[in-house]
DNA sequence: CGGTTTTGACCGGCGC
DNA sequence: GCGCCGGTCAAAACCG
Protein backbone atom coordinates (compact mmCIF):
# COMPACT_ATOMS: atom_id res chain seq x y z
CA UNK A 1 0.00 0.00 0.00
CA UNK A 2 2.26 2.68 -1.15
CA UNK A 3 -0.88 4.81 -2.79
CA UNK A 4 -1.05 7.11 0.13
CA UNK A 5 2.31 8.72 -1.59
CA UNK A 6 0.21 9.68 -4.09
CA UNK A 7 -2.89 10.74 -2.49
CA UNK A 8 -1.58 13.35 -0.40
CA UNK A 9 0.12 14.78 -3.43
CA UNK A 10 -3.03 15.86 -3.86
CA UNK A 11 -4.49 16.90 -0.50
CA UNK A 12 -4.35 20.05 0.67
CA UNK A 13 -1.62 21.75 2.55
CA UNK A 14 -3.48 22.02 6.21
CA UNK A 15 -1.22 21.41 8.81
CA UNK A 16 -3.20 21.03 12.02
CA UNK A 17 0.54 20.69 13.82
CA UNK A 18 -0.54 18.95 17.12
CA UNK A 19 2.31 20.26 19.01
CA UNK A 20 1.52 20.53 22.26
CA UNK A 21 3.77 21.71 24.89
CA UNK A 22 2.16 22.74 28.44
CA UNK A 23 -1.20 20.84 27.07
CA UNK A 24 -3.01 18.24 29.21
CA UNK A 25 -3.51 14.99 27.38
CA UNK A 26 -6.47 14.88 24.50
CA UNK A 27 -9.66 15.93 26.69
CA UNK A 28 -9.62 18.89 25.23
CA UNK A 29 -9.86 18.80 20.98
CA UNK A 30 -6.25 20.36 19.49
CA UNK A 31 -6.96 22.91 17.66
CA UNK A 32 -4.05 24.15 18.99
CA UNK A 33 -1.91 26.43 16.77
CA UNK A 34 0.73 27.92 19.49
CA UNK A 35 2.56 29.55 16.55
CA UNK A 36 -0.36 30.43 14.70
CA UNK A 37 0.15 29.19 11.43
CA UNK A 38 -0.74 30.57 8.72
CA UNK A 39 -2.56 28.25 6.38
CA UNK A 40 -2.74 31.25 3.56
CA UNK A 41 -1.70 29.31 0.28
CA UNK A 42 0.12 32.44 -0.18
CA UNK A 43 2.11 32.02 2.64
CA UNK A 44 6.07 30.92 2.48
CA UNK A 45 7.08 27.02 3.26
CA UNK A 46 8.06 26.98 6.93
CA UNK A 47 11.47 26.42 7.89
CA UNK A 48 10.88 24.11 11.11
CA UNK A 49 14.56 23.97 11.78
CA UNK A 50 15.30 27.64 11.97
CA UNK A 51 12.27 28.10 13.73
CA UNK A 52 13.07 25.71 16.69
CA UNK A 53 16.79 26.19 16.98
CA UNK A 54 18.67 29.11 15.40
CA UNK A 55 21.55 27.98 15.92
CA UNK A 56 21.62 24.56 13.92
CA UNK A 57 23.06 25.08 10.87
CA UNK A 58 21.36 22.56 9.02
CA UNK A 59 21.63 23.04 5.38
CA UNK A 60 18.93 23.93 3.17
CA UNK A 61 15.71 21.97 3.60
CA UNK A 62 11.91 23.17 2.90
CA UNK A 63 8.95 21.61 3.55
CA UNK A 64 7.46 21.26 0.40
CA UNK A 65 3.87 19.73 1.89
CA UNK A 66 1.89 18.48 4.12
CA UNK A 67 -1.02 16.20 4.78
CA UNK A 68 -3.10 15.12 7.58
CA UNK A 69 -3.93 11.19 7.42
CA UNK A 70 -6.23 10.23 10.19
CA UNK A 71 -6.03 6.82 11.41
CA UNK A 72 -7.29 4.68 14.23
CA UNK A 73 -5.25 3.75 16.12
CA UNK A 74 -4.42 3.72 19.84
CA UNK A 75 -1.93 3.19 22.92
CA UNK A 76 -1.53 0.01 24.41
CA UNK A 77 0.60 0.93 28.00
CA UNK A 78 1.92 -2.43 27.87
CA UNK A 79 5.43 -2.04 26.27
CA UNK A 80 8.41 -4.06 26.56
CA UNK A 81 6.54 -7.38 27.71
CA UNK A 82 8.33 -10.03 25.91
CA UNK A 83 7.16 -12.74 24.18
CA UNK A 84 3.92 -11.89 22.44
CA UNK A 85 2.61 -8.51 21.71
CA UNK A 86 -1.02 -8.08 21.79
CA UNK A 87 -1.62 -5.27 19.30
CA UNK A 88 -5.53 -5.31 18.65
CA UNK A 89 -6.01 -3.31 15.57
CA UNK A 90 -9.57 -3.23 15.24
CA UNK A 91 -10.75 -3.03 11.51
CA UNK A 92 -13.94 -2.04 13.29
CA UNK A 93 -15.70 1.39 10.85
CA UNK A 94 -18.58 2.13 13.32
CA UNK A 95 -16.82 2.28 16.46
CA UNK A 96 -15.35 5.83 16.67
CA UNK A 97 -15.13 5.68 20.26
CA UNK A 98 -10.77 5.79 20.47
CA UNK A 99 -9.47 9.19 19.83
CA UNK A 100 -8.17 9.02 16.54
CA UNK A 101 -4.56 9.13 16.67
CA UNK A 102 -3.90 11.45 14.06
CA UNK A 103 -1.10 11.05 11.38
CA UNK A 104 0.38 13.75 9.42
CA UNK A 105 2.98 13.34 6.59
CA UNK A 106 4.86 15.87 4.71
CA UNK A 107 7.58 16.41 2.05
CA UNK A 108 10.66 17.79 2.81
CA UNK A 109 13.26 19.07 0.45
CA UNK A 110 16.80 18.53 2.30
CA UNK A 111 19.74 16.91 1.86
CA UNK A 112 19.81 15.40 5.49
CA UNK A 113 17.44 12.53 6.17
CA UNK A 114 16.69 13.44 9.69
CA UNK A 115 15.21 16.82 10.70
CA UNK A 116 15.40 18.25 14.39
CA UNK A 117 11.86 18.99 15.28
CA UNK A 118 13.22 19.92 18.55
CA UNK A 119 11.90 16.23 20.44
CA UNK A 120 14.65 13.05 20.97
CA UNK A 121 13.86 10.24 18.67
CA UNK A 122 15.27 6.48 19.21
CA UNK A 123 15.48 4.45 15.93
CA UNK A 124 13.82 1.24 16.29
CA UNK A 125 13.92 -0.33 12.81
CA UNK A 126 14.84 0.40 9.00
CA UNK A 127 12.80 -2.24 6.04
CA UNK A 128 13.62 -1.57 2.98
CA UNK A 129 9.96 -0.77 1.02
CA UNK A 130 8.83 -1.82 -2.26
CA UNK A 131 8.57 1.18 -4.58
CA UNK A 132 11.33 2.82 -3.00
CA UNK A 133 15.28 2.27 -3.44
CA UNK A 134 15.57 3.75 -0.57
CA UNK A 135 14.70 2.18 3.26
CA UNK A 136 12.38 3.36 5.52
CA UNK A 137 13.52 4.73 9.02
CA UNK A 138 11.23 3.65 12.18
CA UNK A 139 11.55 6.29 15.09
CA UNK A 140 10.22 6.42 18.74
CA UNK A 141 9.94 9.70 21.11
CA UNK A 142 12.45 8.65 23.88
CA UNK A 143 9.91 9.58 26.23
CA UNK A 144 8.71 6.82 28.17
CA UNK A 145 5.35 8.80 28.60
CA UNK A 146 4.92 9.61 25.13
CA UNK A 147 4.83 6.91 22.11
CA UNK A 148 4.87 9.19 19.20
CA UNK A 149 6.19 7.32 16.28
CA UNK A 150 7.14 9.06 13.17
CA UNK A 151 9.05 7.72 9.73
CA UNK A 152 11.27 9.03 7.38
CA UNK A 153 11.88 8.06 3.93
CA UNK A 154 13.33 9.09 1.02
CA UNK A 155 11.71 9.20 -2.58
CA UNK A 156 13.59 6.70 -4.90
CA UNK A 157 11.97 9.23 -7.61
CA UNK A 158 13.63 12.78 -6.36
CA UNK A 159 16.27 11.97 -3.63
CA UNK A 160 16.31 15.14 -2.56
CA UNK A 161 13.16 14.62 -0.68
CA UNK A 162 11.98 13.20 2.23
CA UNK A 163 9.15 11.94 3.53
CA UNK A 164 8.38 12.44 7.23
CA UNK A 165 5.35 10.66 9.08
CA UNK A 166 4.34 11.75 12.04
CA UNK A 167 1.88 9.42 14.12
CA UNK A 168 0.39 10.30 17.51
CA UNK A 169 0.85 13.47 19.45
CA UNK A 170 3.28 14.33 22.27
CA UNK A 171 1.93 14.36 25.73
CA UNK A 172 4.56 16.43 26.56
CA UNK A 173 6.51 19.66 26.54
CA UNK A 174 9.86 19.96 23.93
CA UNK A 175 12.55 20.32 25.82
CA UNK A 176 14.74 22.49 23.09
CA UNK A 177 11.85 24.56 22.66
CA UNK A 178 11.21 25.45 26.42
CA UNK A 179 14.65 26.35 26.38
CA UNK A 180 14.27 28.39 23.40
CA UNK A 181 11.64 29.80 25.00
CA UNK A 182 12.46 30.68 28.06
CA UNK A 183 13.85 34.03 28.25
CA UNK A 184 10.76 35.14 26.00
CA UNK A 185 8.57 33.37 29.23
CA UNK A 186 10.44 35.23 31.36
CA UNK A 187 10.20 38.88 29.30
CA UNK A 188 6.73 38.64 29.19
CA UNK A 189 6.03 37.60 33.17
CA UNK A 190 8.27 40.44 33.99
CA UNK A 191 6.45 42.52 31.82
CA UNK A 192 3.07 41.24 32.86
CA UNK A 193 3.77 42.51 36.75
CA UNK A 194 3.31 46.28 35.49
C1' DC B 1 28.59 3.30 31.26
C1' DG B 2 24.14 4.71 29.54
C1' DG B 3 21.72 5.68 25.66
C1' DT B 4 21.35 5.10 20.66
C1' DT B 5 21.95 2.72 16.22
C1' DT B 6 22.24 -1.44 13.61
C1' DT B 7 20.39 -5.43 11.78
C1' DG B 8 18.30 -9.86 11.28
C1' DA B 9 14.37 -12.27 13.11
C1' DC B 10 9.70 -12.32 14.06
C1' DC B 11 4.89 -11.40 13.50
C1' DG B 12 0.45 -10.04 11.62
C1' DG B 13 -2.36 -8.37 7.80
C1' DC B 14 -3.68 -8.81 3.19
C1' DG B 15 -3.99 -10.53 -1.56
C1' DC B 16 -3.93 -14.32 -4.47
C1' DG C 1 -3.08 -21.67 3.00
C1' DC C 2 0.83 -19.44 1.51
C1' DG C 3 3.85 -15.89 0.45
C1' DC C 4 4.75 -11.06 0.16
C1' DC C 5 5.19 -6.88 2.60
C1' DG C 6 5.41 -3.62 6.21
C1' DG C 7 6.08 -2.75 11.19
C1' DT C 8 8.34 -4.03 15.57
C1' DC C 9 11.51 -6.45 18.71
C1' DA C 10 15.71 -7.25 20.71
C1' DA C 11 20.52 -8.30 21.11
C1' DA C 12 24.83 -6.69 19.93
C1' DA C 13 27.63 -3.04 18.37
C1' DC C 14 28.60 1.60 18.61
C1' DC C 15 29.57 6.17 20.51
C1' DG C 16 29.90 10.34 23.66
Amino acid sequence: MEQHLEEQAQLPQNIPYNFSPLLAPPSSSSSFNPLNLATNQSAPPIDWASLLLPGAAVGTHQTVQGSLLNEEAEDNGASGSSGSSNKEKGKSTGRGKKATRPRFAFQTRSANDILDDGYRWRKYGQKAVKNSAYPRSYYRCTHHTCNVKKQVQRLSKDTSIVVTTYEGVHNHPCEKLMEALSPLIKQIQFLSQF
